[in-house]
DNA sequence: GAATTTACGTCAGCCTTGTTGACTTTCCAA
DNA sequence: TTGGAAAGTCAACAAGGCTGACGTAAATTC
């Protein structure tokens, strides 16, 4: 058994399994993002939209700082989806009580039936790869990827895991 | 304990786990990509670049045919980025021997250095990510990323899993 | 041997989604 | 009351996807 010093047997550790790590990593990340693609393709929408509106569903009357925070673009960035999901009536702005100059977003009606079947397609196909795999497999899937998160990212991941 | 019907205890499987999932895979994802987005800012290269040299790299003499295949994009895109990588001394372009009409692609001296230093960044990543979640962690991450990718997509990983 | 198909390259143009920079408006808080 | 934060907007630009059309060389098929 080819070990490395310390004899704990870190086969799981050696540049070609790290290299197997890295491209599943890509592969699967492609079939992740492919159902709501293919939603969204021939509306006028894409996976900035999606983004968008799964993280206001996530935190419904979240601000567009926090927004920002969480999906890591620039304002201007940010304002064109936010804009466009806006007028076509899907999100909800709403002018901050405490704080006027903040602007609460909510999914509308129409808002949440897009996001309802952007996340269904999307948890279909994790519930498939979840059940294939199983419950320890399913653990352990979660816990690399918490460890591959920046700190910062982890933070924001660790918020939304308990606020919901 | 909540119970789906079978009484297999599926806990694993409810929306709210699958939810935690998706984000995971988001903000994973973001981390997984940031070292190499990193080092490549400021050269003239991005992400499909990094893509492009990691797959000749690891099949080193692939045909262009092959590479698009694996990278899912348009021979256009490809072609735009390969081009600038031949022109700038990375890759390596040879006609074919047997059929004169392919290209195989090799990374030069100059290539493997870059390749080199992204993929020692990413590895370092996702060793530091392994090393915290451990080996049945690692084992289970990798079952459920390969039973989240496409048929087609999970074909090319294998193919690259048994020839490296 | 001619016709067709395949592999590759390229030009032109378009879209999405990211970026910077500059600027305004609103409004809280010291 | 004034400084600064939050939000929004305009303009310009770049990366990296896409389609469509076209050209060339080589292989394959008829």
């Amino acid at each position: 058994m080819a070990e490395t010093a310390g004899g704990e047997g870190l086969l799981f550790l050696t540049d070609e399994q790290l290299r197997k790590g890295i491209e599943a990593m890509f592969f699967a990340y492609r079939g992740f993002t492919a159902d709501p693609d293919r939603i969204l393709e021939g509306m006028d929408y894409g996976r900035a939209h999606h983004r968008a509106i799964h993280f206001v569903h996530r935190s419904p009357g979240t601000t567009v700082s926090n927004l920002l925070a969480i999906l890591g673009v620039t304002k201007q960035s940010l304002n064109r989806v936010l804009r466009t999901l806006i007028e076509d009536g899907l999100v909800r702005s709403e002018k901050g009580r405490v704080d006027a100059r903040e602007r609460h977003l909510f999914l509308t009606e129409k808002g949440l039936i897009l996001e309802r079947e952007l996340s269904d397609a999307q948890r279909a196909r994790m519930r498939a790869a979840y059940r294939a795999a199983g419950p320890a497999a399913v653990q352990g899937f979660r816990q690399v990827l918490e460890a591959m998160m920046d700190p910062e990212m982890r933070k924001q991941y660790n918020r939304l895991k308990e606020g919901g």
